[in-house]
DNA sequence: CTTGACCCTGTAGTATAGTTCAATGTTTAT
DNA sequence: ATAAACATTGAACTATACTACAGGGTCAAG
């Protein structure tokens, strides 16, 4: 009843078969025991660590970063303040990375707001904006 | 002497100058005038265009991303209304990605807060939590 | 017992985003 | 005037994160 091919969990996880083999090979995955006939046999958990690593990866961390905390588990000398320091360095990364987005997106909305939508684009504000000539104010 | 040579440009933006080259070579920024001796000039305005270009790439925007918006600026057949479907198509993005780090930002709070930070790494929270093994939720 | 879907290893190729290097020319400071 | 610092090109090299074979083995249905 327990355990999923490849195939399975890659499916579950939302990846490909082959980003699966090539996360082991990069150690961000622990090398799953071996049917007789030589699969892998995954256990259900390895999903959320698939879909943990993918959601990381797409909010801008790198697979090093990623492995970072995971062999970090591993390591018997690491101490929770090593996590804890390490967390709190990515809320701070987190905490910048929201603020530049969150910028970009009030300038593009208040000015997808004000543009109506049609004439010449010589006319339009948002590459000046975007390009650094802040004669725009930002309101809160 | 108005303008900067690549190098200063460099600086002021805080790129290499190797990369003001590749970024000529792909298109996101135009080819400056040269010199006599065929060195760059570079308008100051392109120190802000530069920085735009890095901000953007760190917070996860494709070089080929940002081109479009540069290239769009200087299409005589873009309007008004493809800046805007643009624009409110990047909104979305960006509304997503937001989204998606607040809640890695708050799970990490969550946790750094509830984690000490001394004590052995076995009983750490964070790394359960980060591995799927969901903080009080027991499902079995 | 064959067919097709799945799995294995290993290697090679792709796209993105640079970086380094060689060989040479130019500008600036002493 | 000469050396350091800076510029030029083109090509090769690097790192990240996959992705696609090649050439085989395994498994479940008909």
């Amino acid at each position: 009843m327990n355990g999923l091919t490849i195939g399975k969990l890659a499916k579950q996880a939302g990846l490909g078969i082959e980003t699966v083999r090539f996360y082991e090979r990069q150690g961000l995955i622990e090398p799953p025991p071996r049917t007789d006939s030589n699969y892998r046999i995954y256990p259900e958990e390895e999903v959320s660590r698939l879909k943990f690593i993918k959601r990381a990866k797409d909010l801008g961390f790198t697979l090093k970063e990623i492995k970072e905390l995971f062999v970090l588990q591993h390591d018997p000398h690491a101490t929770k303040a090593d996590i804890k320091k390490r967390t709190v360095e990515k809320i701070e990364d987190i905490k910048k990375k929201v603020q530049d987005l969150t910028r970009i997106q009030e300038v593009l909305e208040h000015l997808a707001g004000t543009c109506e939508g049609h004439g010449p684009i010589s006319e339009c504000p948002i590459l000046d904006a975007l390009t650094g000539k802040e004669h725009g104010h930002h309101h809160h």
